[in-house]
DNA sequence: CCTTAGTCCTGCATGC
DNA sequence: TGCATGCAGGACTAAG
């Protein structure tokens, strides 16, 4: 599943192709994929120019210099500019530019989504902060006064944009808090803990370019390499890297959560 | 303010 | 082998 990590390689790999080029068109062959009719979103992009593109938690945007076109990949979403044969029958979306060859939205599950804003909206309202320094999750976590379980707050976006399932699970073992910890409830130096934590794990994952564990791989169809690192993520019943206890699996928040119950004591 | 459950979807794993 | 069932998951919405 694509999570900061991931999407942050997925730009790095399609901004020098695309920025510059122009948009022509948006085609859809699952109409969910796209908010909005594709006639008119096209007529509003057609000819525009691809500014800036760039990373917002999860989100891949581009900067058509006013507007803004967003990407999110959610459960299976890949962007390729050559799909397989394999991977035709699960295209649900194509974008379509005056230089470069067109981009394929490959997404078996059909849950990611493509936005477009118009320069006199709010773009991505209510998105937190990305976690990529110490200073902005310490900040976030601050004030935090909430008995929700931290974990379920590590995976609000509107409180920090970009952590998702397997990021917090592996933040919270590194930080040695039990994931069910009210938010409100964390001690000075957990805090200081998990807000050093989060952005050194999201920034190792990014140089390792992300974890691929079922579908992800970047538009060159490369894997991350990241899921050699995970320590408790997926590794239920698995002996902890630290301590040899065998990894817990519990859901918190309807999400597999995964801790070990030794390190990670309430 | 909060939490829980339901929705969207398909591929894959499991069990008989 | 084949069929039924269940599960995973991000974001959103509705209900309590």
């Amino acid at each position: 599943m694509p999570e900061l990590p991931e999407v942050e390689t997925v730009v790095a790999g399609l901004r020098p192709r695309l920025t510059g080029d122009r948009m022509r068109s948006v085609e859809t062959l699952w109409h969910r994929s796209l908010c909005g009719d594709p006639r008119e979103v096209t007529r509003r992009i057609r000819g525009r120019r691809i500014g800036k593109m760039f990373r917002r938690g999860k989100y891949i945007c581009l900067d058509l210099e006013g507007p803004h076109l967003t990407i999110h990949l959610r459960m299976s979403g890949r962007l390729v500019f050559n799909p397989s044969p394999a991977e035709e029958r699960h295209i649900r979306a194509r974008l379509h530019f005056h230089e470069s060859p067109c981009l394929a939205l490959v997404d078996p599950r059909k849950f990611g989504r493509i936005r477009l804003w118009d320069s006199d909206e709010t773009f991505l309202p209510g998105l937190g902060p990305d976690p990529l320094d110490a200073k902005t999750v310490a900040d976030a976590l601050a004030g935090l006064t909430s008995r929700r379980p931290i974990k379920t707050v590590l995976l609000d976006q509107k409180v920090l944009a970009g952590i998702g399932n397997i990021y917090a699970d592996e933040a919270l073992f590194s930080a040695r808090i039990h994931p069910l910890t009210p938010a409100g409830d964390l001690d000075e130096n957990q805090r200081a803990r998990l807000s050093a934590t989060v952005p050194l794990i999201l920034k190792e994952a990014i140089r390792r370019r992300g974890t691929t564990l079922n579908d992800y791989r970047d538009p060159d169809n490369r894997d991350g390499g990241f899921q050699h690192q995970l320590k408790v993520y997926q590794c239920a019943g698995k002996p902890c890297s630290v301590c040899g206890t065998p990894i817990s699996r519990i859901v918190v928040g309807q999400r597999g959560t995964h801790f070990c119950p030794r390190c990670q004591k309430k």
